[in-house]
DNA sequence: TATTTTTTTTAGATTTGTCTAAATTTATTT
DNA sequence: AAATAAATTTAGACAAATCTAAAAAAAATA
């Protein structure tokens, strides 16, 4: 497999992100994504596609192809061993992991990650429950649903998180949410659709219906 | 302390290393050190002049000042406790962790190797055994002498090994020597300096003056 | 000291990744 | 279908890091 720079890894990182939601990603939500020009984003368009690891016809859209997400997966794979690595071996909170692993994904070594991913015990996702890709880009699935519509009285565990802002996780801390943590939803209120939660060995809280909405949650056993 | 390139701390540490031995460095040594022109390291020159990390005027020869001295120093750091992580805790043979750490060393975060020291055991020497400058570049000393000079029959143990190209420390492998090890210098051959040395529970065997020259030990006990 | 050699610097290009401003294409409204 | 708005691309510029070839300065030698 080839190499790529930095910044060839992070807007192709950017659009394996997007196009799961969208399936054809378009330049604006790129350079919003990347927090970029347009500008830069069809140059960048223009190198990836000579690279044939994109499909893109101009004014058309664009998309990885097979080769495009081989490369995200294996980034991806990268960036969640080390966030992992960093919460886990290191103790670093949650919230603080993301800007480090941004930098450590790029670090080109094959053996390395082989490594480090044996010294971590082949875990299969990152301290945001986000699933960690395999060597050959296999990804983990387990089946989750949202916390904002667990029906009331069951045991859930939540197993991720889709808003990973500081803000976001700081929020969640304040509540004692992390990955695998318990929770049963008591009541829902129709006006703003709030949830009243219970979890172990904490009082009753109220979690707003924004927040609800990125907890994704198993049920348990 | 500002924020500097990767290639800009790449140079920073090729001219400390290259000051140690000779007190002000000049354009072609660098330029070796670095694999590449001249003029490429005049360029940078100018750039490390104006962000005030070296003393230089032109024709005349360069060092570091106590600015550059202390940033070389952090990466230097970083580099070997890096080097420390991918030998004690990855498994890495100290032979192939030097490239990796040299892409590891330019990882920006105080935090990260706040962190990774202490997770380390903040050790005071790298799987070369070069010493690992403290947190304010403070570089941990031991008395050694070459192996060419240790008289016979004394009782060594090898501190640091200074050629760290994957040739010599593969020819060291193979004669069982890392630091560490205890060797006893039991001939000296003064027809082409090479020596006879005997390692516990290993027979016998001569080592060439150029290899005795680059290994360095410390007295036991 | 004059000449030659070596070292170092400058001049001018090139590549990568970025930018702003203008032009073009596509989409949405009247 | 025009007109307007939004999205996208192009044109042209810039900074960083590099290069080669030529010029200049310093060092070594005759
Ligand atoms: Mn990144
Ligand atoms: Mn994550
Ligand atoms: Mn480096
Ligand atoms: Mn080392």
């Amino acid at each position: 497999m080839l190499n790529y720079t930095t910044s060839e890894e992070n807007y192709i990182k950017s659009i394996y992100h997007l196009q799961k939601d969208s399936d054809t990603v378009n330049t604006n939500s790129l350079a919003a994504e990347m927090q970029t020009s347009a500008a830069s984003v069809t140059d960048m368009l223009k190198k990836l596609k000579n690279k044939k690891l994109l499909q893109y016809e101009r004014y058309r859209g664009f998309k990885l192809n097979e080769t495009g997400k081989k490369v995200a997966l294996g980034v991806v794979r990268k960036h969640r061993l080390w966030e992992y690595f960093l919460v886990e071996k290191l103790g670093f909170d949650w919230d603080k992991v993301h800007p480090i692993a941004e930098e450590l994904e790029h670090i080109s070594s094959d053996e390395l990650i082989k490594r480090l991913e044996h010294f971590l015990g082949s875990p299969s996702f990152d301290p945001h429950g986000d699933p960690i890709p395999d060597r050959n880009g296999k990804i983990p699935v387990i089946k989750q649903l949202c916390l904002s519509v667990v029906p009331l009285k069951h045991s859930v565990t939540v197993s991720s998180v889709a808003n990973q802002t500081p803000q976001m996780l700081e929020m969640l801390k304040h509540y004692h949410i992390g990955i695998g943590t318990t929770i049963i939803v008591t009541r829902h209120f129709e006006f703003d659709g709030s949830l009243e939660i219970k979890i172990l060995r904490q009082p009753s809280c109220i979690l707003s219906e924004q927040v609800a909405k990125n907890v994704f949650v198993h049920y348990d056993q």
